[in-house]
RNA sequence: GGGAGCAUAGCUCAGUUGGUUAGAGCACCUGCCUUACAAGCAGGGGGUCAUAAGUUCGAGUCUUAUUGUUCCCACCA
């Protein structure tokens, strides 16, 4: 029996539990079904779990429990990024501290301490909002397990020539002054200023016009270049200029990268003030000259300036330049400037010895790697393919960090040989232990540790390795990759997407996922992004869950389509809080007549019946080719209306049959017991998808007796007890048409639903159907006679309101 | 500059391979206590499907162009 009421709050933390001590999510290892398997993103410990993180978790949730009721042994395990830089800046804004002012081991300790209570909290969310993922697989990140997996990785590319240590030109946050990655930048739109300088030729009174966003780097200026088809400028090739302030000269020299319509035409190189730099610093093998520090201040080199921060020194030397009257005209300009995405500090390039994976010799590899995953959706691929086509520099793997995963490196002293650590040793922490060899190469002893940790995506990129045991058990990796699917939300398709399949491939040349699902972002209104900063939306999850339940933010989470980015609304709140409600009631409402009731498969069905049933199965087709393409949104909607349906209608049609056995037969009753129980058992299974613990709570109170199994998500889809009946179908649904106009009819005259009716004239092209219906008809318009008129179209007419006399 | 998505009712969105009169919910209006549900039910108004041309017997759906919008990538001299 059902309660009268459902509380949310006291059942979903009752099923939650009950989820967990029965063990009912748990991958199980022996058992034969077909392996559906999922690598959940482990979300990034930074202290902000946000609605954007429920919304595409759900989605992946629910294929898992889809994959579960049809037919799949789901392995769904879940994990939490917990390492390296933003941890690092999450810990420093919480003890209000830089990590360079404590010791090494104190900063770990802190992190550490911080990780675990966020991680308590994220899981907390998780289960609180329903995920199904079997919490028994659960890793993070930062732990041995990890590190070890995370080394062993870093061993396997540096054996195979993959990785390489190198004084390269990398790119560099000042701020956070570690170097970052390509996939680490975003674009931002900035305001600057375009300087024209005058650069005077050698022993000459004439100038050549520059125009420079970056006079501070005045100081580290190589040469000049011009384009070698430039006519106007070819006189200029060979000769010197002076460089403004700083009266050294320097040549001009010609190279086809300079657009002529650019500024001037005429380009200053400095080692480096971007890319393009530290091409010609290769190409024409130039001076190395450094004039930013790794905290973003002016170093020697820029003479007067040196300490000063960028920003600072550069209108500073503005001022000068104006005052020695080598300032021709500033124009305002607005550009897009790389910045790093954790903290939006612009982007510096500086020479320093780091460790690269080779990603730029492959790029076709990638392509084709990329090929033979399905996306879905499949325009999201686009981005993965403009993003390797695009690559620009090799993955800069090093961090100047204290927090994360180690390289298990050490440099020889004596003659600067790299030694790495024994696979049996992992992990290691080389700046607590030694080799355990002399120097293969000069028999040294004497060891300096690397000191730098290795990018987080280079741990949270070997997460289906993680999940498979690589090099723990090779019979489960070989039998479990490549993985089933990859979950993800669109801003990571170029690194955690990316760095996973250039691991996969280098490490067992296989692709690690053979699908990857894409979804969307959650918008502010006006499609803004949501940000704390402008309060543009109430999102905060554990808010809404308390105010709307988990069911109804998860029935939030599927509306739309996938890969679409959709608009925070809190209307969509009330029609999933109406959906629950009326899910309960129906439920309530068709156990009353199937609570002793065992279906009989011989059951003589009724037009009526037959027909929701043959409804049933078109939608439950329509449904399962929706998840087959990953569109939860969509194939709920499809049960959602069928649902409707089943409540305004085909109840309305039936229910004075289920109250009246003694009028209408116990065989016109068992044939309505027949359609509701199949009907309601299996919408409470499609539903659980999206709505786990409403549906549980039916169940138990209900099937539960019967069926035996220990949860509703324990159960399988049915195949459709009637086959798909396009003719019925219409036929069914011009029925309900009728109803609907005599309902019509009623409201019209203001009049009660319940009004009984002398007569309705009923005219249709399918009379035979309907007729067969009519006992039906008659109780749900409390219709006394129907009589029937063969005509075109379908029409009503209405004859004799009775009024009741009380 | 290159690429992708989107544009359907006041709002948020559906609309499968082209096929009657374009749908839902919210909001708005009207009515109804009906042996599941008033946190409910029944009904109503409201759309030149961004614009233009094309393919077709037939276009919201396919093609091309245009406009608007969001995003990705490149451009940082």
């Amino acid at each position: 029996m059902l309660e009268k009421k459902y509380d949310f709050k006291e059942k979903e933390k009752k099923w939650q539990e009950y989820w967990q001590e029965n063990n009912i999510y748990k991958f199980n290892e022996n058992c034969k079904k077909p392996i559906f398997s999922i690598d959940t993103p482990p979300p990034t410990v930074n202290g902000k779990i946000h609605i954007g993180h429920i919304f595409s978790y759900s989605q992946a949730e629910f294929i898992a429990r889809f994959k579960r009721m049809t037919g799949y042994n789901v392995f769904y395990p879940f994990g939490f990024d917990d390492n390296g830089l933003p941890t690092e800046l999450l810990v420093e804004k919480e003890k209000n501290l830089k990590a360079y002012t404590v010791s090494r081991e104190e900063f770990s300790k802190m992190c550490l301490e911080t990780v675990d209570k966020y991680e308590k909290e994220f899981k907390d969310l998780f289960i609180s909002v329903g995920n199904s993922a079997d919490w028994s697989l659960m890793y993070h990140t930062v732990s041995p397990e990890c590190q070890k997996a995370s080394q062993l990785s870093f061993l396997d590319l540096y054996k195979k020539n993959k990785v390489y240590y190198d004084n390269a030109p990398a790119l560099w946050c000042t701020k956070c002054h570690t170097a970052i990655a390509q996939s680490e930048l975003e674009s931002e739109e900035k305001s600057s200023t375009f300087n024209y300088l005058k650069f005077y030729l050698e022993n000459s009174n004439d100038y050549i016009e520059i125009a420079t966003t970056r006079p501070e780097l005045l100081c580290a200026c190589d040469c000049i270049f011009v384009n070698p088809k430039d006519e106007k400028r070819q006189s200029l090739i060979g000769k010197k200029v002076r460089v403004p302030l700083y009266n050294y000269y320097v040549p001009i020299l010609s190279d086809d990268k300079v657009d002529m319509e650019k500024g001037t035409g005429i380009v200053m190189c400095c080692t480096f003030g971007d890319q393009t730099d530290t091409q010609w610093y290769k190409k024409y093998k130039l001076e190395l000259k450094i004039a930013i520090d790794d905290y973003g201040y002016m170093t020697d080199i820029a003479g007067k300036y040196k300490g000063l921060k960028i920003k600072a020194a550069r209108e500073q030397i503005i001022e000068d330049l104006k005052a020695q009257d080598l300032l021709i005209k500033q124009d305002p300009i607005k550009h897009q400037v790389s910045v790093h995405e954790r903290c939006g500090t612009e982007m510096e390039i500086k020479l320093k010895k780091q460790w690269f994976i080779k990603t730029l010799e492959n790029k076709d590899k990638w392509l084709e790697l990329g090929d033979k995953i399905n996306w879905h959706p499949n325009f999201m691929k686009s981005r993965y393919v403009d993003w390797v086509q695009n690559l620009m520099m090799d993955w800069c793997i090093s961090r100047q960090k204290y927090f994360g995963v180690p390289f298990p490196v050490w440099y020889c002293k004596d003659c600067g040989e790299i030694i790495v650590a024994d696979e049996n040793d992992l992990p290691v922490n080389p700046l607590t232990s030694k080799p355990k060899h002399k120097c293969p190469k000069c028999g040294g002893t004497n060891y300096e540790p690397e000191k730098d940790i290795l990018d987080t995506w280079a741990t949270s990129s070997i997460t289906p390795q993680i999940n498979t045991r690589w090099n723990i058990s090779d019979e489960f990796y070989k039998k479990m990759m490549p993985m089933t699917l990859r979950p993800n939300a669109h801003d990571i398709i170029r690194t955690w997407d990316f760095y996973t399949i250039v691991k996969s491939y280098y490490h067992s040349n296989i692709i690690p996922w053979q699908n990857v699902m894409i979804s969307g972002f959650i918008m502010a209104s006006q499609g803004e992004k949501i940000s704390k900063r402008k309060g543009n939306a109430n999102t905060d999850p554990i808010k809404l869950i308390s105010t709307y339940s988990a069911d109804v933010i998860r029935y939030w989470t599927a509306t739309g389509s996938l890969g679409r980015d959709i608009i925070f609304n809190e209307d969509k709140f009330k029609i999933g809080a109406r959906l629950v409600n009326k899910l309960y009631n129906a439920s309530k409402f068709v156990w009353l007549f199937i609570e002793n009731y065992a279906p009989k498969e011989n059951t003589k069905l009724k037009q009526i019946d037959k027909w929701i049933l043959s409804k049933f199965a078109e939608m439950q087709k329509k449904f399962i080719n929706y998840f087959e393409k990953y569109e939860v949104g969509l194939a709920m909607n499809e049960l959602e209306s069928f649902f409707w349906n089943f409540c305004d209608n085909y109840i309305e049609l039936v229910k004075v049959r289920l109250y009246n056995p003694e009028i209408y037969g116990n065989e016109a009753k068992e044939s309505a017991q027949y359609a509701c129980f199949y009907c309601l058992f299996e919408m409470l299974k499609m539903f659980g998808i999206y709505l786990p613990h409403i549906t549980e709570e039916i169940y138990q109170n209900t099937y539960k007796t019967l069926i035996g199994a220990l949860s509703l998500h324990q159960l399988q889809l049915d195949a459709p007890k009637v086959k798909e009946d396009k003719g019925l179908n219409t036929n069914g649904d011009e029925v309900c048409q009728i109803v609907s106009q005599v309902r019509g009819f009623k409201t019209d005259n203001k009049i009660s639903l319940k009004t009984k009716l002398e007569k309705i004239i009923i005219s249709s092209p399918n009379i035979e159907f309907i007729k067969q219906c009519e006992s039906d008809i008659k109780d749900a318009t409390s219709a006394l006679e129907i009589i029937y008129e063969k005509a075109e179209k379908t029409s009503t007419q209405i004859q004799g309101i009775i009024e009741e006399t009380n």
